[in-house]
DNA sequence: GATGACATGTAATGAGTTACATGATTGC
DNA sequence: GCAATCATGTAACTCATTACATGTCATC
């Protein structure tokens, strides 16, 4: 399981309530790893039986109390465990391939729509992804060390997002153009 | 659920048996939506209680008996039916983009190595889909409607494929070469 | 006699989603 | 008065993986 991990990871570049990591995982993170607060909270309860991470009430005036929670050095020993043991092989899932794969058996026009949907859909976070990096990243040839790791992440959402447009134009272009062929 | 949806898709193109469907997923759908034998087993037997497959024991010789199942006029049904509603967003999850970010706690040496099996393992597929296509499509400007969709679906995964060398590739030179800048 | 392909499943567990539940404060 | 944000959870359910279970036949 990798989202233990995620949240090692965002907890050793700040500590966070449970609600703070939900809305990082709504945000930064969660473009690679989705987490619904509901399973935060669950997974947090387990890593603290754990040991990986240490929690501590904070009241706070006009606000509920919050739950911070803070890497431990078990933590952040597993944390390097983890990234000296190698990834296991990730495969695609793609609901979408599947749906291409059913045109000669369902209807074409409405996965052409879908297509266009999804193309918009790419475009708006690879939009995102540039403004990130633009802004988080102003200097790209001159990183410091522990700003490479984000970058790098940031770069691998670009490229697949590119490449999703253009996967979506092929498509499209096929679709839609039959005629001139 | 997409898996059933993948079955009724494979179904519809072929009659099969838990045990073919199961190569199948190893090969040509697997590579954009994995599923088990067990799985497989498991949602046919709804799928048949659902009315969406009937299966038939087919007796061979030299071998255990099989039941072939086949797709329904309530399985079409069903797979029209959800090519024309809109395919939820799909996010990226991506392990390999969490321990990219854990570089600054990590083993930097150690996701080199990571990165290097998995640039691997994408030039690896790469070639696999290419010589599907070569082989399955070798007149990609002329193919059937019932290609088109397969076809697609193979150049989605070369796309995706470069996508992920490229990436590697980046990563690579910002993590092997900093002497350089 | 062992290995591997063929063939179909069950059981236990873990991962993840959806729905439900509660309660304070802030701004419209 | 109503909705939104802050804040933390439980319960039920579905989806998926891992381990286990059984048995035939063909080939080395």
């Amino acid at each position: 399981m990798a989202l233990e991990h995620a949240i090692l990871v965002s907890l050793a570049e700040r500590s966070a309530s449970g609600y703070d990591l939900a809305r990082r995982f709504d945000a930064s993170i969660g473009h690679f790893w989705r987490a619904s607060h509901q399973q935060i909270y669950k997974v947090l309860a387990r890593m603290e039986t754990d040991g990986w991470v240490a929690s501590q009430v904070v009241p706070q005036d006009g606000r509920p109390d919050k739950k911070v929670y803070a890497i431990t050095r078990a933590g952040r020993d597993e944390l390097a465990r983890w990234t000296s043991a190698p990834t296991p092989a990730e495969h695609l899932r793609s609901e979408f391939a599947v749906k291409l794969r059913a045109l000669p058996f369902g209807d074409a026009s409405a996965i052409v729509d879908d297509v266009r949907a999804r193309r918009r859909a790419h475009v708006e976070r690879l939009a995102y992804y540039e403004d990130s990096a633009a802004r988080h990243y102003p200097r790209p040839d001159d990183l410091a060390d522990a700003e490479l790791g984000g970058w790098l992440v940031l770069r691998g959402g670009i490229l697949s997002e590119q490449a999703g447009i253009a996967w979506c134009d092929e498509i499209l272009q096929r679709l839609t153009e039959p005629a001139d062929r």
